[in-house]
DNA sequence: CATGAATGAGGGTTCATTCAT
DNA sequence: CATGAATGAACCCTCATTCAT
């Protein structure tokens, strides 16, 4: 006994590491397989079918992770939403007032969508719970327009007017992605314009959104891969 | 005689008179019942069952109107386009000028969803498509963003991206509603910055957004009717 | 009131005919729809739909005239084995014998069926009832193989395995109209050979199947028509 | 060890084969399920209900297996020539020319029927396809008749002729047997009367008809059997 | 944990038949 | 008699979920 159970008293021996990693890789493979399959078939899609195969994995193992398919989309949607955190709040963390950090985030985040179109599919097809279950839109987008309308840079009259002022234009801005009507160009006069709606004069969000955002980098193992 | 019937000579007769009106009769119901559900449920939900009990018609009966529930999908999309033309349409007109009609067909959009949240839940759950089967989003609005542009109303780069600058923030407007967030002064607040972001400058944007508007009125045999 | 009423006394009066005349003309348009529909379909398929829309008439007007899809089969399997036999029989009957009538009748039926490829299109996806409704496989045919045996021209032992060595070989053979394999010179081999199955030697049996028959010549109001 | 599993790169574990025999019974299930329904109701019925019932399988089971009752069709018709094959043929086999092949065929079949009605009822009410989804009408027999002509034994003109001569009567012979008409005897004369219609004199064709031909015995898993 | 066959509720769709006009 | 809209039973098929191995 002595021997042949020596390390018992550790709770966390070297098989039990070996399986959570096995697990968060198993995990990863449905998470990729599934951002794809809601961006081509939305949120309420019959799904698990196709997850199962991009991921190359057995139906019973989906179930060991993921109940039901909704809690996957929830899942998927909250590491998109923190994914797009991630990559974007970086550099919008170098900019100066929240004027200029709205505008970052906006090209940010548009040029994040022209690199992996993806990203626009999903947010697109999965509709309002796509972008609302992450902290993206609870955290991030409040904070700087808090710290903007506090700062006297926003006169719209209310916070959550001013998210839907923003978010509106992102959504469509997506869609412009999709459709290839987006572009650099595109990205910076949306910018412009949702400042303006935010009470930004013209020529001042013209500046704001024209100026030199350091370019959005894709980390290695993002899901939003391939 | 020979006067009121001069040349009758395929004479339709009364049972094809009572048969088609039968037939418009029943395609009412079947729309009106259609637009509960799918603002219920969503553009791509199985709906043929919710549908046909909401119209107190037959299985078979549907089938005679619509062949999938996209078809049938697309039918209530453009019925409630038109609508919202034939509702807001004729106050928009008494309007000025582009700013001063966008800025009431924003408003009035909104209150019309205020009073039909069926509406709001509709283009809310129905996804992009709900809105552009009809001439609303092809047509009127394209017509007042052109007029704007020409008439140096508005200074955004391009028409695409206006229309996303109005269409976003409607669709946020539309959510509102539906969360109770909307109100007379929640639309007019939206109003003004839209006009903003077009190009406005805040003042005049802030004239135009609460000028004084017609109500909106819902005739008699409206689609959103209960 | 004496001009207008003339010949009421009369039970059969002037509407009572023309009415009847329409009766038939509507049957008659109902049957040949209904004899191509089977043929392209089966006597199992749903049919009633494209009957009526053949025959021009509404859906009402059907069953003013057959009761189910079943009934209206057997009517037209009847019709059509009558009128096989109305343009056969004629030309058998002036044959000698029952060898001689045999081979007539064979190559006449192969001859009509590629005059008429409906027929054997009818008979094939129709099945077994296409042929056992009518007078042809229960009356005629019999009648044959009787008089064929009885002068021991046959020597086949039982009366009902000459009925199967005939009618098999003849379904055959429609089918192989249909595949475009029949020939005249298939319908004389397939003669011989049937006669030969019977018992006659295949010398005479040869003789009996090149025999000079009259063509078969389909009469005007013709089910096959069209 | 080490010479057992040389390169068992991929292990096939033993899950792998207790499904694989699972999937195989179920299959059998379900081919013997239809075979009955098929015989009852034809090849184009609305089945698949009568199938899962009397298989005694779920609705989703059978899709995983065929996805349409015509695909269903074919492979049960490909099993039943398959399985008369494996009957018949090598009875058939231990014949010293094509002529009493020919004949130990017609008289095996027919016995086969006898026992097995179901294989006469499934061939008559699926129609054409029923005999020509397999081997049987395309090799087996094109076999015979080729070895035949060449031998001299047959005289008929053509080989697709003779195809004709033979199948019809069997198709008929089926049907006898389900009516109740078909004996020992019945098939005997009718193997007699098909080698004459090929083109064997009425003497000789007595003999091969009447030669003394092993039973047919049914091998115990058969797709027959109940 | 992984596997994949089996399940069956939940939807879709067709079509023979009825019936008010 | 003719019409054709309405009916609903009877199919078809999918797919999320379970469970024995």
């Amino acid at each position: 006994m002595l021997f042949t159970m020596p390390d018992q008293t550790k709770p966390i021996d070297h098989r039990t590491l070996v399986a959570a990693e096995r697990r968060e890789k198993t995990r990863a493979k449905l998470l990729r397989g599934a951002i794809h399959v809601f961006a081509q078939h939305g949120a309420e899609a019959s799904v698990i079918e196709l997850v199962i195969r991009q991921a190359g994995v057995s139906r019973g193992t989906f179930y060991n992770y993921f109940r039901t398919n909704e809690e996957l989309f929830l899942e998927v949607a909250r590491e998109v939403s923190n994914e797009i955190i991630s990559i974007v709040d970086p550099i919008v963390l170098r900019q100066q007032d929240a004027a200029a950090s709205l505008a970052c985030g906006l090209v940010s985040v548009v040029r994040l969508a022209l690199i992996k179109p993806v990203l626009a599919r999903f947010v697109s097809k999965g509709g309002p719970d796509a972008l609302s279950a992450g902290n993206l839109t609870t955290t991030v987008v409040p904070r700087e327009i808090k710290s903007g309308m506090a700062a006297g840079l926003f006169t719209v009259p209310d916070e959550r007017l001013a998210f839907d002022l923003i978010f509106g234009p992102v959504i469509m801005a997506f869609n412009a992605v999709i459709n290839g009507r987006a572009s650099e160009e595109y990205a910076r006069n949306l910018a412009q314009a949702v400042l303006q709606s935010l009470g930004v004069d013209a020529g001042r969000a013209r500046g704001y959104a024209w100026r030199d955002f350091d370019e959005v980098s894709i980390p290695a193992g993002s899901l939003f891969h391939c």
